[in-house]
DNA sequence: GGATTGACGTGTC
DNA sequence: AGACACGCCAATC
């Protein structure tokens, strides 16, 4: 198994600054798999069993949806750890998406 | 090694 | 605005 995408995927989640969040596709593009944004997203069902563990948290959907907090232990772990890290969360979207949004490829 | 799958994305109805 | 459809691509069965 060693080095596959997922790990790529891994490594360039676990870059992403406290406060801020990614979507799937823009991982993708930035590990250049353009379209495989769904191979990001099934990458991170190993995210828990990585060391250090993948803040998958900080990684959701185009639209700024928790689309897959039902993959975590406890699904409401998800918006937790973003409201911890001072992101709002409302109704499973984050607020201000926008803003908090964090490019791989504008910031790598 | 072909078929299935999926924590997505964008477009259309 | 919400629901549905198709496309992409790599890992897994």
């Amino acid at each position: 198994m060693e080095q596959s995408f997922y790990d790529q995927v891994f490594e360039l989640v676990r870059l992403v600054p406290k406060g801020r969040v990614t979507s799937y596709g823009a991982v993708a593009k930035a590990l250049g798999a353009g379209g495989s944004a769904r191979m990001v997203g099934y990458a991170m069902a190993n995210a828990g069993m990585t060391s250090p563990a993948v803040p998958a948290h900080r990684v959701v959907n185009s639209s700024g949806l928790l689309t897959g907090r039902f993959h975590f232990s406890p699904p409401e772990r998800m918006q937790e750890l973003l409201e911890k890290e001072g992101i709002v969360v409302k109704d499973n979207k984050i607020k201000d998406f926008k803003q908090l949004f964090w490019d791989p490829l504008k910031e790598l």
